[in-house]
RNA sequence: GUGGGUAUAGCUCAGUCGGCUAGAGCGACGGGUUGUGGUCCCGUAGGUCGAGGGUUCGAGUCCCUUUACCCACCCCA
């Protein structure tokens, strides 16, 4: 049986890695000017730091999430099943999103110290969810985010939006082919009493719902604006809107938001049905989609105001978002605006026989530690062959190594764009290339 | 977790009603007078037909099992 890689997972070869290189880099330079510096976080967490996170009635949290044991535990948790007494440092989860790791990180090494300023950092990680793979879904897969703690202004909301759409727009995107959608979702002050409305209503038209929306009554009453029925959404249609049931400072923080948003030109559509599936979300939630991709949504995010308290720490306001590495790569393909991965053009060093092969051993070297990317053959290959290689290698300039040009006392290199050689002194050979590249 | 589809050369795929030595295009490699790439011409190599079992004189083709991948639902990035 050959060896094959766990369903869901892919390796990431040639374009595709230099292509999460490249959106790597694209943060880092649109990210840094906001002063945000990278963050990595452990790629296993504690599961509670996960479950109280995310939220007990998620689905990534239910369903989705793959625990982690050591071969010792799980052999007790096999034996004694679900009674196995794990200690929490025992129980351990692959990470599903970014958010709460880092918030983990932010109130575990005290990052935001009462009178500081906000910290802010951006990551680019692997994420894993136990899902059914499909098109622009992964059991692993990539994403960039970034969060930003202790800032309650609802400049930051605007300006994580408008962050994230510069993101886009830098790694290809045309914007007008987005969607930005954003709501506000209430905070603790608000939002109860508009959950239980929204239970109620859902109860009052129990027998025109379907049976899954009539358990998200109790489990997660809003999630019923998702559902995919026809039926539902339309009656989900008389439901009432949190936007109606905004309390006063959350309907003046959203209200600001979109204040600085107009003012900074974004273009945004309010969808008041706008719902994340992840419960730490108050206030702001936004999420970009690529109509016609077919790849869903390709990022989104929000306010977090009560995260760092339900992962034990003081009460700090939280806004951030997270880009799908994969589904934006598809949706850019599909746009037909691939992101561009320019190959590194190189340098080949060839040789007309077996017995100059040491020749080109030094010069290669030589070129190497002057920091040129460099390519010679190992196999043994007859002249003519090395040069369709060097083709292939996408070399721009060649240098052949040979007994008429060591009479003369140098090398030869080949231009292999202009077709134009040169023959160059063996002692001025590395200096000369590099000058001409 | 539920449903549908696919699996034949490195890649993309043909392969009829079960029947000769399983093919094509692309790619790879070699050559096109002895030292020069991309185009062109010629040639060469490469296949446990996903795996296991069954039916049959005979299976890439039919049946069963299994694995993997793709797509959709759910949910999400």
């Amino acid at each position: 049986m050959q060896a094959q890689r766990a369903e869901g997972t892919k390796d990431l070869i040639g374009r595709e890695m230099r292509a999460w290189q490249k959106m790597q880099a694209v943060a880092a330079e649109v990210f840094g000017p906001y002063g945000f510096d990278a963050i990595e976080t452990p790629a296993i967490e504690q599961l509670d730091v996960f479950v109280h996170g995310i939220g007990q009635s998620t689905d990534v949290v239910r369903k989705e999430m793959f625990r982690v044991f050591s071969g010792a535990n799980f052999e007790r948790v096999l034996a004694e099943g679900t009674d196995a007494k794990l200690k929490a440092k025992q129980r351990l989860a692959l990470r599903p999103e970014g958010t709460a790791g880092v918030v983990r990180a932010v109130v575990e090494n005290n990052l935001v110290p009462q009178g500081s300023a906000p910290f802010k950092a951006w990551y680019a990680e692997a994420m894993f969810r136990g899902e059914r793979p499909q098109k622009g879904r992964l059991r692993q897969f990539h994403q960039v985010g970034i969060e930003w703690l202790g800032a309650p202004d609802p400049a930051a909301d605007a300006e994580c939006i408008i962050m994230l759409m510069e993101f886009y727009k830098r790694l290809g995107f045309d914007l007008s082919k987005l969607r930005l959608l954003i709501n506000s979702m209430g905070d603790p002050a608000c939002r109860p009493a508009y959950r239980e409305a929204v239970r109620q209503f859902i109860l009052d038209h129990e027998g025109e719902m379907c049976d899954e929306c009539r358990e998200r009554a109790e489990l997660n009453p809003l999630r019923a604006f998702d559902c995919k029925n026809e039926h539902c959404r339309e009656v989900m249609q008389g439901a009432p809107l949190m936007r109606d049931c905004l309390c006063d400072e959350c309907a003046e923080h959203y209200a600001k938001v979109k204040q600085y948003l107009d003012a900074a030109g974004i273009t945004y559509v309010e969808d008041p049905t706008l719902v994340r599936g992840l419960d730490y979300y108050t206030r702001t939630v936004f999420e970009v989609e690529a109509p016609g991709a077919g790849v869903g949504s390709i990022g989104g995010g929000g306010r977090y105001d009560g995260l760092v308290e339900l992962e034990g720490g003081k009460p700090t306001p939280g806004v951030g978002f997270a880009v799908g590495f994969e589904r934006a790569m598809l949706a850019l393909e599909a746009f037909g605006t691939p992101i561009s991965v320019e190959d590194q053009g190189c340098v080949y060093v060839a040789c007309t026989g077996a017995d100059l092969r040491g020749e080109v051993f030094a010069l290669a070297n030589e070129l190497r530690a002057h920091g040129v990317r460099t390519e010679c053959d190992y196999q043994g290959k007859s002249l003519k062959a090395q040069f369709k290689q060097a083709d292939k290698l996408g070399a721009t300039h060649m240098v052949i190594i040979g007994e008429d040009e060591l009479a003369a006392g140098g090398v030869k290199l080949r231009d292999m764009r202009a077709h134009d050689e040169v023959l160059l002194s063996r002692e001025s050979a590395v200096e000369e290339i590099c000058a001409r590249l």
